[in-house]
DNA sequence: GTCTATAGATCGATAGAC
DNA sequence: GTCTATCGATCTATAGAC
């Protein structure tokens, strides 16, 4: 029977849920110890540098599971209204229809700002321009293209911190669809 | 020469800062005094109950300044659409242009939301129902009023994620302009 | 690799002088 | 009311056994 945990891959998807759910100041090594399983030694031993480096590691783990399931398909050069549509239904899916917030907002909202900013602005600004880029491939002018994924973005950071302030995952669901909308329609 | 701080109002106003800057957790007692002025004596004279009063302190303050200066103008049975419009000015003039974040929205996404659940589900209601009312009454129906309160609130929250992230201001700004945009006209 | 024990700093909160 | 001193708890991180 393989245990739960065994390596570094493993840790890190535990290690989002509890920054996702308590902010970076907010998990204590206490904390992530209880809610993962894993004792200080094994957390030591992944990360070295500590509390900040699986902050770190999370956070780069984020980026690249956004960048090949999210980025990716909306840059691919034949189908840029198929990769907009998948856009979609993945961040519906990844945010559990608005059951779960963003793990990059909440820092960027925190007190890990500072901290990890760098990579956070790069997060939204590499989601903000591939969707641009590939509305500017269905037709709009740079300037539609660049308004229009600013506001779906935005939609979409906002739809999360509403759903979850009033504990209600609608609110989600029918951003996502005004937003779909709002994309001028293409084939 | 008045003291800065010399009374329980203007620790309220100086520990929203903080609290707004560095979250619940990343608001220490350490910083808050270093960030206020004051002493801990003068803070737990203040609230005996200690960092917990003092949010809840802040948040009510939040609650009654949107109150007085957001809700109400939208409640006023004379003027929807001025209303309305007063509601974006008043905004874009408290967040400062996308300068400042939404307290609110900080503890919504911390790991201070169990902790203030109530007070964050009810200052969002309360904003998204006195907006639908407002819009229904400039002839949207119930709906569409919904729908459209929902979205404004929702981009406005997205949009203050955003331009904190990116640390661009502009984000807000742009935000605050499609919004107003979406809005049935109405005289 | 994972455990227990613990160091050293910082946490929220309190006491008592003034 | 505001200060300094300090409590016990908790924090991040480390050491050393296995």
């Amino acid at each position: 029977m393989p245990r739960e945990i065994a390596e570094r891959g493993d840790a890190v998807a535990a290690l989002a849920e509890v920054f996702r759910e308590h902010g970076y100041s907010g998990s204590s090594l206490a904390r992530i110890t209880q809610q993962t399983g894993l004792g200080k030694g094994s957390l030591y031993h992944f990360f070295p540098d500590g509390k900040e480096e699986m902050a770190e590691a999370v956070l780069e783990e984020v980026d690249r599971w956004f960048s090949e399931h999210v980025f990716s398909p909306l840059l691919d050069p034949v189908a840029p209204g198929r990769g907009i549509e998948r856009m979609f239904e993945t961040v519906d899916r990844y945010f559990r229809s608005g059951e779960r917030i963003c793990l990059v907002g909440v820092f960027a909202l925190g007190d890990s700002q500072s901290r990890f900013g760098a990579r956070i602005n790069r997060y939204f600004s590499t989601w903000t321009e591939a969707l641009a880029a590939a509305l500017k491939r269905t037709g709009l002018t740079d300037e539609q293209a660049s308004e229009t994924a600013e506001e779906v973005v935005v939609g979409i950071q906002g739809a999360l911190v509403l759903a979850r302030s009033r504990q209600d995952p609608k609110i989600f669901s029918r951003a996502l669809r005004r937003l779909k909308r709002s994309i001028p329609v293409s084939e």
